[in-house]
DNA sequence: AGCAGTAATTATCTTTTGTTAACTCGGCTG
DNA sequence: CAGCCGAGTTAACAAAAGATAATTACTGCT
């Protein structure tokens, strides 16, 4: 079942909403429940599903020309994402979306969730939060990138989402860092040793 | 006077335009006439505007810790821009925005803008092409720092903003590309020696 | 023209990262 | 249980970037 307590404290929005509002929502959205490995969502895909994780954790990565996978986003609990291409601009897919535990995705379509806005306006209000929370991060993520150095990024990174440590491989991180994971792994040792 | 065609180039929107429609939005735009150097949003401020850049070219920056200027962004020609802090989130700009040459710009209050939007749905699409560019830029930013070191990021930068290097000083580059200006410096005598 | 101030380059040195490969450690499987 | 495989670390070297300072090139100004 839903955890509306959680989806309150995400989704400002909920609390404007009432019983039908509720009932409107639901109606439109899916619940996905996956394996640890399951790719749900390939590279050339189309579609335009917007996906909240209930449980679990996920990550995107694309195959570079050498044959490798780099991921280029994690996500877990409470938070959303989607293909930006596919609800953006209507366009496939660049990259892969792979369940890294087991886990529970809510799907919201965004067409539908077009038409809800129509007929009931404080949908905007929820949609409005998906893309400014996205873009929030996109921009943050970039000031990041021109701030910080590999050794900060992954301080900050650490920080904001200290449980990742033991739930994804740290090469992943490495990727969304934008080092290489022995490069990482140097870094984490140079940490280490100063904290002392 | 403004430039439809190129407005039209810029924004598809615009071609679904009557002239009652143009009139509806020129009411609500002003232009702004800059001089090189002038800084016209400053850290801190507020405001809902959104900036198209008619004519020069300005520049996004804070101070840092040492009191160095850092630029974040760079905008000319029939570019699009804001302080998203202010547009998206009602909150002080982190930046401040100055002309780098004699500028004109064209100012569009994101209030204003929503107003128009209520009264005629065609401006949805404006809006939200704004909001989509503005996404589409930044993914594509991220990507690239995660996917290309600071020499592909140079040369990805110069193919796509071919006239900025004669524009702006080199180092508001090198910030933009998120490394020192001594490092692009040695990048570009690099890249000049491989070509022969 | 001469000067001043800033930008850009170059030089030197240190630090960090990339690359490749070896090695260790677990987990998984036949 | 042995063997395999992938993740992570470590090592060694090359390449690149950061920091600082000196030098050169430009621009604007009087």
């Amino acid at each position: 079942m839903i955890d509306f307590e959680k989806l309150k404290h995400v989704f400002p929005f909920f609390n404007q909403l009432n019983a039908t509002d509720v009932f409107d929502f639901l109606a439109h959205t899916k619940v996905l429940s996956l394996n640890a490995g399951d790719v749900f969502l390939k590279e050339g895909s189309m579609g335009s599903n917007i996906y909240f994780v209930k449980a679990g954790l996920i990550r995107s990565y694309f195959v570079n020309e050498k044959g490798e996978e780099i991921t280029n986003l994690i996500r877990y609990e409470n938070q959303i994402f989607a293909s930006y291409e596919n609800v953006l601009f209507q366009q496939a897919s660049r990259f892969n979306f792979q369940a890294i535990e087991p886990t529970e995705l809510f799907v919201i379509d965004f067409t539908n969730l077009r038409d809800m806005i129509d007929r009931n306006s404080k949908f905007e209000t929820g949609r409005r939060f998906f893309v400014n929370t996205i873009m929030a991060e996109s921009l943050n993520a970039i000031d990041d990138f021109i701030l910080l150095n590999p050794e900060k990024r992954y301080l900050k990174f650490m920080k904001e989402n200290p449980e990742l440590l033991n739930r994804v491989p740290i090469k992943y991180i490495a990727n969304v860092l934008g080092i290489t994971p022995v490069s990482l792994s140097r870094i984490r040792k140079r940490v280490a040793t100063k904290k002392q």
